[in-house]
Formats: structure tokens, sequence, C-alpha cells
RNA sequence: GCCUGGGUGGCGGAACGGGUAGACGCAAGGGACUUAAAAUCCCUCGGGGGUUACCCCCGUGCCGGUUCGAGUCCGGCCCCAGGCACCA
């Protein structure tokens, strides 16, 4: 009498035996390879999503697919616990942020359990947690010492209604998204991780990164954004000082015919200054200046300008060129000062034309006269140069050098390196963070927090009130304090750290979250790390990745650890769709991940998961996939109550099956086959939808076999070999129920604990295969021919076969014959 | 505008360095079993055509090229998704 399969109870039996026998547990090993594979840890928002679920089935698979190759795996979870939605939904339901966190990690922990995943649960952890921000606090502290993590005046957006400062997330169209008032810039003095100091190497370490998707190292490239040019100096008639800029395109100086300032740079009122022009000036500069330039709202503002009054001198050509402001100029990018090269910059073109400034071309493109009269718009390519003195004749590139070097040794300028990153602005006036560990003295100015005195505890005993504002700053109790350094008054910083802080540092603190003597314990972290196998969302790709890797830079810097590069191994996942879409509350296109262990089991919602579509690309939910993905599964355990009968006295197959009839021989070599496949698969590239494939064909070549092959025990004993085989290639995919088939097989001993299959040489071999014989190219038939066979027999029977003579005309021209698979006669 | 991906049946997707296009699954149609349904099992399943146990033509976004042979390589386009974007 055939059992059921019951997913529910008989997952429940397996996730308790795994737990009860601490079966993954981890613990450093020097004799195994040690693999370490970690999934971005969630954050706990309250629900697993099917976006986690794809995201941990994948790492799953890979953990327990390493695991039974020998290796040592390291895979733990953890929560990324602080952040802003749990401060609004104590807000909303009068619950603090602390509880709803926590409550919310007991209710998801649960629900990843339900999943069967392989996590060390020991190593959990979760960031809100002082035991884990104190240390991310002593990492501050190192900073701080080392001058990686400074202070200094910063714009911020600011809600002037709710007084508060808001993230750039919550400004929407520059509007505060809960009262709809205008976000204004204002300058707050903020905390800064000096991440610029390490932008050439995170830039050059890129190119180590062999693992890593191609387009998350362009993101980062982009991001860091590194440019080869020149500073250039411009003398300022009448003031001693020059104004400098800076220029990719030094080729075109001698074109450069006006001058434009930012609003914000700090000689823009000084330069206009007793000029007529002097309350246009300002009123432009107070204006412009107002409009948050970071955010996209300026990509329609038409180019305008002001006159100052005032002018510099083009060092190389000598002519008096007018200095503008320019609302397009940035302030944080370079010196906040641009020559302006109306024939080779659209900008400055169209700036040119609106303020009647003069236009000389300085490039020509190959094969065409430009001049600036028939300038419809601006020449952006290389060329040669023209009207540019001595240097007239020379291509862009070469022109560059030599302009560069005339610059400098005339001491006008000099080659420059400029990078689109900025420092990493970490201050948050937020509450449910982790606090900085400074406080404030009259006397002796910024004062570190002695090691001693950590962790600074958050408070929680606080009431969470001011709509978005941080309550620290009203509670008492844990400002007021006194100044370590003399003993005075002292007030803390009441600013909490970007959560980013705690998600750029956490894979390493897994490798010893029990530590308590320091940041990391070396021996475990130097063993464990790096990352071999990383997974996450693409949303990921250049923030919380490059932090991670300043981080990781930073602390082998500090000494903490003997690492460069975090992530050995990069996967990013696709999105999990419904209809087309994102799963989201308000398209309501979610399926509860819960629902479908309640329905088909977890084993069914992974297989699905894992089989839709390859882990880096979107996969398109589909309620009738599930279904056939649980299909599959019955299938798989209707075969083995089957032949159990037939089976559960024999041993399994070992030989090389040499006296097998040719239907045992070819099942046989089906499941070799098999083995081959489902290992390359995930081996290459984590190709798990055709793994899965290969284990149903499998399943299917199985079940022909059933009524077609000798009721004898050499066959029972094959079936055996078999049916092992295919429970253990499931194994990682659909753990719980290879486990309940492989006990039912009749072993005690659970099948993570077992081999990975190896597929054995002598059982691949062909004896026969497929000749395909085409003509000119096209498909004419098809021979099956022994292995055996010489080139010369492969091309006389292609010729022979009686469905390709009748395509010859007469004596074939060639015959081709490729790989010994595929003839080809050329008419 | 720039940078990544990607365009293959009704659908999700296969096809290792150029060599049988459509594996595997879903949906659909037909059949078996059943009093009936569900479940299960079997067959068909890119389009068109024919002399229909077989065979032919067309077919991997579009146009061209290389090659005995192109989904795959090269050149030129078109469309979709994501990222960056007044970066001098």
């Amino acid at each position: 009498m055939e059992a059921r399969y019951e997913p529910r109870r008989l997952e429940a039996k397996w996730q308790q035996i795994w737990e009860e026998t601490r079966l993954f547990d981890a613990a450093e090993d020097p004799d195994r390879p040690k693999y370490y594979v970690l999934e971005m840890f969630p954050y706990p928002s309250g629900r697993i999503h099917m976006g986690h679920v794809r995201n941990y089935t994948i790492g799953d698979v890979v953990a327990r697919y390493k695991w039974m190759r020998g290796n040592n795996v390291l895979h733990p979870m953890g929560w990324d616990a602080f952040g802003l939605p749990a401060e609004n939904a104590a807000q909303k339901a009068g619950i603090h942020p602390a509880r709803w966190t926590y409550d919310n990690i007991d209710y998801m922990r649960g629900q990843l359990k339900a999943l069967g995943y392989s996590y060390d649960w020991r190593r959990e952890l979760a960031t809100c947690d002082p035991d884990y921000y104190r240390w991310e606090q002593l990492v501050f502290l190192e900073m701080f010492r080392q001058g990686l993590a400074y202070k200094k005046m910063s714009p911020v957006n600011w809600c002037p209604q709710c007084r508060t400062v808001l993230a750039n997330e919550q400004v929407e169209d520059g509007a505060c998204w809960r009262c709809d008032s205008e976000v204004v810039l204002k300058e707050l003095e903020q905390w800064f991780f000096k991440i610029t100091d390490y932008a050439e190497e995170l830039l050059g370490d890129l190119d180590r990164l062999e693992h890593w998707p191609e387009r998350v190292i362009t993101m980062q490239r982009n991001w860091i954004g590194k440019s080869f040019g020149a500073h250039i100096h411009f003398p300022v008639q009448g003031e001693a000082e020059p104004l400098t800029v800076f220029t990719t395109r030094q080729d075109t100086l001698l074109g450069a015919t006006f001058m434009s300032l930012a609003p914000e740079h700090p000689r823009a009122l000084a330069l206009a200054r007793g000029t007529p022009q002097e309350a246009e000036v300002r009123r432009f500069v107070e204006h412009w200046g107002a409009v948050n330039k970071s955010r996209g709202a300026l990509e329609d503002v038409t180019k305008e300008g002001v006159f100052t009054g005032r002018y510099c001198v083009n060092p190389v050509t000598g002519w008096d060129l007018p200095i503008f402001i320019a609302n397009f100029v940035l302030m944080g990018y370079g010196t906040g000062a641009v020559m302006a090269v109306p024939a080779h910059d659209q900008r400055d073109f169209e700036f040119a034309q609106k303020y009647g400034q003069r236009i000389t071309v300085v490039i020509q493109p190959p094969g065409e006269e430009l001049g600036a009269d028939i300038l419809t718009q601006a020449y952006e390519d290389e060329g040669v140069l023209v009207n540019s003195g001595p240097f007239s004749g020379q291509e862009s590139a070469p022109a560059r050098e030599a302009i560069a070097a005339y610059l400098a040794e005339k001491n006008l300028g000099a080659p420059a390196v400029q990078y689109r990153l900025r420092d990493w602005g970490i201050s948050r006036q937020r509450y449910w963070g982790a606090p900085i560990p400074i406080i404030y003295c009259e006397a002796c100015g910024a004062v570190p927090v002695p090691e001693a005195d950590l962790p600074v505890v958050l408070p929680l005993d606080v009431e969470i009130r001011q709509v978005g504002a941080s309550p620290l700053a009203e509670l008492e109790s844990f400002w007021r304090t006194t100044c370590p350094a003399c003993g005075g008054p002292g007030r803390r910083e009441v600013d909490t750290m970007d959560t980013f802080v705690e998600s750029s540092w956490y894979f390493l603190r897994f490798a010893c979250p029990d530590y308590a003597q320091g940041i990391l314990d070396p021996a475990r972290v130097n063993y464990w790390s790096p990352v071999d196998q990383y997974i996450g969302g693409i949303e990921h790709a250049v923030l919380h990745l490059l932090y991670a890797r300043f981080f990781t830079k930073v602390l082998r810097d500090l000494g903490h650890v003997n690492l460069a590069e975090p992530f050995a191994r990069l996967l990013t996942q696709g999105m999990v769709l419904k209809d087309g879409a994102k799963m989201a509350k308000s398209k309501g296109n979610v399926v509860d991940p819960s629902d479908m262990i309640q329905t088909y089991g977890a084993d069914t919602t992974r297989l699905f998961l894992l089989f839709a579509a390859p882990p880096e690309r979107d996969l398109e939910w589909s309620d009738q996939g599930v279904a056939g993905a649980h299909r599959f599964l019955h299938r798989v355990w209707s075969l083995t109550h089957t032949i159990l009968p037939d089976i559960q006295n024999v041993p399994a197959y070992e030989g090389i099956g040499t006296d097998f009839s040719p239907g045992l021989w070819e099942f046989r070599h089906k499941v070799h086959q098999t083995i081959k496949k489902v290992t390359e698969d995930i081996e290459g590239d984590f190709h798990f939808n055709t793994a899965i494939a290969a284990a149903m064909e499998l399943v299917n070549a199985f079940y022909q076999t059933l009524e077609a092959l000798p009721r004898e025990e050499l066959t029972f004993r094959v079936w055996r070999e078999a049916i092992e085989v295919l429970v253990k290639l499931l194994n990682p995919m659909v753990p719980h129920i290879a486990e309940e088939l492989w006990q039912i097989l009749g072993n005690d001993t659970s099948l993570q604990l077992q081999t990975w299959p190896a597929a054995q040489p002598e059982a691949l071999m062909e004896s026969a295969f497929t000749l395909v014989v085409q003509v000119d190219g096209k498909l004419r038939g098809k021979i099956v021919v022994p292995v055996s066979a010489t080139d010369e027999e492969l091309k006389t029977w292609a010729l022979n076969d009686p469905s390709v003579q009748k395509w010859l005309k007469g004596e074939p021209r060639r015959v081709i014959l490729a790989k010994r698979k595929l003839v080809n006669i050329v008419t």
C-alpha cells in the first residue's frame, strides 16, 4: 500500500530532524575546503515575499550541493533590522520600533524555517542588537581616529513643515511625501565616511572581480566615474587669485570664449561686487542656489545665466573671457567653474547663442570643414586642431597631452584626475538606527566615546510622536553627559548611522557572531572569508555592494581582516513577476509564500522557482506552473513506491555494465548522463532550470523502462542505483521529499551526508550515434552508425543513403565531415 | 544621449567553442480508465502545403554579409527592460 505524498507532514518532520541533529551548524575545519554562501539578508518588514524565497532557495541549493561535494559550508542568515519602516509603523500603530522589529523577525524566522533552508541558526544576528552595533560603533571610532570619518557642513533635504531631514527616497517631485510642502536644501553638519580615499582601489579592483556580472561592474565603474583631464588656471582681471577649471577636453582650450560658474561657487558674489550687475547676480544666485541640483527636476530647465561684469583671461590665447554664473554648472563636480567652448560643447553652444557669445571652431572632423557661421549645434567628437596656434594640426588625443604639458610647464595648470564619487554621508536624523559614538564638548569639540563605554545604547524609553524626527534630541537622559576628555558638560550626538553601514560588514561578523573581544575574530574571519558566493537583487548593484567593498578595505587597513574583496562570486537574481509586473500590494498581484507552502509544500514552491527561469532572469509566476512542479514530485514519489517491492532487498548496481541487454544499458546510460548534466548545470552558472529538466527526463525514461525491461535481479539492481542517484540529484532543490524517499529506500542516515554521485565513464560511453546528413546545408537524412566507423565509412554511408541520394546531382563537389557528428554534401 | 541586458511556438524556456531549432514544463486538442467527475496514464501540438505509415517549402525582431552550413560570427537598423544622466 503506497503511502500518500503529504508535503506538510513530511516537511515538518525533516525540519525538526535537521534542527535537532544540528545538521547545518558550521565549524572551522582545516581538512576540508571551506565554502561560504550568503544571500543578502532581509529587512524584517513583516512577511517574507516571493522574491526572498527565490533568493534564499537559490542559495540553499548552492549550500546543499557544495555540502554534498565535500565542502565545509557556512550558510548563515540574519536581519537588517534598523530602518525607517519601523518608525513609521510605530507612529501609525503605536508600537515601539523595537517591538515591531523583533515581532517581525520572529514571524519571518518561522517562515524561513518552513522553507527548510540549511542555515546555521546559531549565527543569526539582528543589526539592531547592541551586541552587533557596539562593534560597528568601534569601527566608527577607529575610522574617526584615522581621519576616515569626519564631519562637515553639507546640504540635506529639509521639510520646513515637518521640521526634519528627509531621505532622497522621501522627496517626490521636490515635495515632502507626507505633507506635500516644498522641500528645501539646508546646510547641516553631517558625518561622512571618506570613501573617496578608496576611489582608485575600488575602481582598480573591479578588474579582479571575474565572477561578477558585467553590468554590476559597469554600474560601479560609472558610479565612481573617473575622468582624466586637466586643471587650468584662468587669471582674473584685477585679482590675484585665478579661477581654476577642470576639463577633460583641454584640446579645445583655444576655443574657450567665456567662463561659467556654478551659482554656489564661493566667488560668484564676490566677483560681481561693485559692478552694475551686482543686484542681478545676487538675485540669480539666490534663486538657483536654492534649487536642489541633486535630483532630476533640472533636466528640462532651460540654460540661464547672468554676466558678473568681470573678465578672466584665456591663458593661451590671451583673450578676455566674460565670467557668467550659469544654472547648469554643478558645484559638486570638478571645481564648480567651467571654461565654455561653444563650438564643441552643446550646453555652451546653446548658452552662447542665447547670450551672444563668440563661437570659435578649434576642432575639425575628418573630411569636413566647420565654421562658426554654419554651426547649428556643437561638434563634440574628436578631430584635428585648427586655430590653435602651435597645436594646430594635431589630433585631439596627442593635443590633450601636449596642452596639459604646456600648461604645467608655464604653471598655468596641470594634468588632473576627477572622480564622480563623493564621500558617503552617514548622518541620519532618525531614531531607529545605531547611535554615532561622539560627544560634543564646548572646550574639546567632537570627542570619541571611549571604547570601554561602548556600546552607546539606543534608549528604548522614548515616545515616538513627532513625524519623522528623531526623539533622541528631546531625550535629555540620553544626550546629557560629560566630556570624556575634560570631564566638563558634554552633549551626545543624536544622529544615528545610515542603515547601509550595518549591511556593509555583517557578512564578516557572520564568521564570529559571538566574538566578544573585538570587531572580528581574526582566526575565524580569515578562515571563512571571502564570501565564495553572494546572491541578491540587482537593486543593490551600486550602493550596498560598493559600501561593502569599501568597508572590507577599511577593515583590512585597520587590521581586522586579511581581505581586499568581500565577495568572490556574485549572482544577481531576477525579480519575481506576476502578470508582467513586480509583485506589489498596490497592484494586487502578490502571491504569499506561506499560502503556497500550505497548499503545495515548501519543496514544490522551491522547485517551481528554480525551474521557471534561470536565476539571473526575471521570473513570471504561474499558478499552473506550480501545479506542474507539484505533479513532478508526485511522479517521483509514485515511481519510488512502485519499484520499492522489487528493489527493497537488492544492492545498488556498482559494476560497469558490459554484460547488459541493450535496453538496460541504455537506461543506465541515461542515469549517468543525467548525473553529468545536472552536475555541469549547477557547476556552470547555476542553471537549475535545465538541471531539473534533466531530472524530469530521467523520471520519464524510468517510467518507460518499468514495462520494457525484463523483471530480473540485474534490472532491479540498476533501478536501485537509478533511484538513489535521482534522489541525491534532487536533494539540493527539494530536500524534504528527497530525505523522505531516501529513508523509505531503507537508509537511516541523512541524505545530506551522502556524497554527490559521480558519472561513471564506462556508462557514459556510446556504442552508436546518429549521423546527421545534410545536402547543401539542408537536413536530408539520419543514419545510426557505430562509433567504431572510420571517417571514410561515415562519408560513404552518407552518400549511399537512399533518402540522401535523390538530392545528389552527379558527383558531389565536396563532402564535409563535422566533428564525426554531421556530414554535409555540397553538390 | 550614454552604459548594460534582452527579442526563439499560444506561454515559461532549451540548443557547451557555428553543425538535427523548439529539450523540459505549462496551456490546448484527442483518447484510455470511471456510472460520472477529479486524479492518473497514452497520443498530437511552430506556420503552410502535398500524392498523408511518408514528404516538401517557410521559420529564431528587420536588412545585408562571411561560410559547405548562421538562433549562434560580422556590419547596419528597429523594438523592449533596467541603470546613469547638464559630470565640463
